[in-house]
DNA sequence: GTGAAAGCGCTAACAA
DNA sequence: TTGTTAGCGCTTTCAC
């Protein structure tokens, strides 16, 4: 039988008055206590937990930050939740968020500038003492207005004209180096790169590293074989077809992230066509999942625990450094590549 | 050349005060205004958002949390965010939320109860007026821990003996008949099942519903023929491993979700054996990926939109009902067959 | 219809 | 070392 609909008065949540009043001091000993102030003497400050605990009490984050001025409030704003890369670099921004006593507010902009506005808007209210910008795009304005309140900044690729803005260097180069190295040795001459959509930075900067690796290697690149997709699974198919109108066929693709080159993998499986015999095929990301397609994908790995920890690292020097303290303004996050099995020599069986 | 560094003694950011001053009413009216009190004049209220505008001015939510009580905030909590499913998830809430003026508080457990304890701290602080508790699990202790503090909840599968806990009930069971229609119809008799592990409830609410369906049209499931793995890729994996060890081999096989079912595509390709010639493989969620895979999985779709839909109503029902009020404390989300390629006629060319 | 004033729960400056 | 007290920025009576 269901208890009685009285519910013993629904007793008002502790607060610290009533800590205080319990454990006999005042609520200025109450608030240093819980705040680790070093001058509580140990017998006040037992009586002190111990009414916490018998009281179940815990501090109104609210009340707190309206008073210290201080959030412990992370913004994280994304690009597009559907590529598995930023779930997995939002999973780990959260890991080391709250490790630090921190917390985060995540959004995702779809690259449409009217959500991202809202979301800023949304951090702003918050109060955030932080944002850290991965959507790789051109946001310009919208992050205008964040860093006209003042709020430190961190984004990718991009370096704003602001001092409470750092920036976090994503070096390709090494990546796209060590891949085209890599099918070099393995004997490939003409190398295709399926290309990202030109409104990402990162997309640019990929494509400009692809070349230069090119370059270095004393490889041309037919401009016919740099081929603008979007970065998704349907691009990397589409950009799959349109690889195979070219009349000198490439022996390998790089493409510009790993759902692109999944969708290759899958337009060369519908067509008969065998990866790596026939195809060799590099992504870039490293998302969880290319241990698991078919086959395992040779990609060019952006730790996402990296990505994640500089930009963590970025917004809290910002928000715990002195006011005129010099901080570290740019971080550098590196790429390797990481060989399994869609890559091979031509022809190879 | 850099500005120089005074920057204009950083302002600080206009509140309530200076809006009221520069429309020269008092911060009543302009409190009023912002929350669209119809008390207010035409007039005043054309000055107070003139201000606002002019300011660029938006409340503090730590205040008006403070004092109101409500912070407009839910948290969800998810099992395990590398399952592409719970991005897809919270992804929906949070555009249901937002659409409603709600921001929500993402963790992850992970399965672990330690982790779990911290996020409901930490979302207690935060003062969020509901949870959703997605994690399909069984975390009973944390989840009363926040029933005690008269924490709105919704669950799915499980029910709270709390008035401020609903429930939402997942009608696995029109899914799986559909699904063992669907393979019967193509001439099936030996079905097997990859259950998912029994610390979920979701998972033996689906083994269930498998074995009822079964029933309903008159096969027999062979003990040894269900087999429990773990709800991920690699668990889908060894659980084929298992399958190609039976005596008699099923020609088809049902999936607790579809990363099992993924990773039973990806062991057979392995081996060389054809999906679905030679196995027919039904997945459960229909995550996005589901469209994408070698070949595209037939899977028993359970509708993210909606359960997020749900959850979010259930948990704003419970905020913003009147104390007394009678208020609907259970809920139904439903399930239905995709019919992909995975699935056709054994020994079909 | 509008304003004055009393807090919401807490931190931090100041006194003791 | 401890307590008293003045707000943080806002909503919400209660007068007018």
């Amino acid at each position: 039988m269901p208890r009685k609909g009285t519910r013993k008065t629904v007793a008002k949540a502790a607060d610290i008055r009533t800590v205080a009043a319990l454990a006999k001091v005042s609520i200025a000993t109450v608030s240093r206590t819980i705040n680790g102030s070093p001058a509580v003497s140990d017998r006040l400050s037992k009586r002190v937990w111990q009414a916490i605990e018998q009281l179940n009490y815990f501090p109104n984050t609210h009340a707190r930050s309206l008073v210290s001025g201080r959030s412990r409030l992370f913004g994280i704003i994304v690009e597009n939740i559907t590529n598995p890369f930023f779930p997995e670099l939002i999973q780990s921004f959260e890991e080391v968020a709250v490790a630090n006593g921190y917390e985060i507010l995540v959004s995702s902009s779809n690259s449409d500038p009217a959500i991202l506005t809202t979301c800023v808007r949304r951090m702003l209210e918050r109060k955030v003492e932080g944002v850290a910008v991965l959507t790789f795009g051109e946001e310009e304005p919208v992050l205008d207005q964040l860093a006209h309140h003042n709020v430190p900044l961190v984004l990718a690729e991009f370096k704003l004209d602001d001092p409470k803005s750092s920036t976090i260097l994503l070096d390709y180069s090494t990546g796209f180096k060590a891949a085209v190295r890599h099918l070099v040795g393995l004997g490939h001459r003409k190398i295709a790169f399926l290309a990202g959509p030109h409104t990402l930075h990162s997309a640019i900067t990929r494509e400009n590293d692809f070349r230069n690796a090119m370059q270095e290697a004393g490889l041309p690149v037919d401009p016919a074989s740099v081929i603008v997709c979007d970065h998704t699974l349907r691009g990397g198919v589409a950009g799959f077809e349109k690889l195979q109108t070219l009349g000198t066929r490439p022996t390998a693709v790089i493409c510009s992230n790993d759902m692109t080159a999944i969708g290759v993998l899958r337009a060369g499986y519908m067509k008969g066509l065998r990866v790596p015999q026939d195809l060799s095929v590099v992504g870039l990301d490293d998302i969880d999942f290319c241990e698991f397609t078919l086959p395992p994908l040779t990609t060019i790995r952006l730790s996402r625990t990296d990505l994640a920890r500089a930009s963590f690292d970025a917004l809290r020097q910002q928000a715990e450094a002195a006011p005129a303290a010099q901080i570290q303004r740019e971080f550098l996050v590196s790429t390797s590549l990481v060989i399994r099995e869609s890559t091979a020599p031509p022809g190879w069986v």
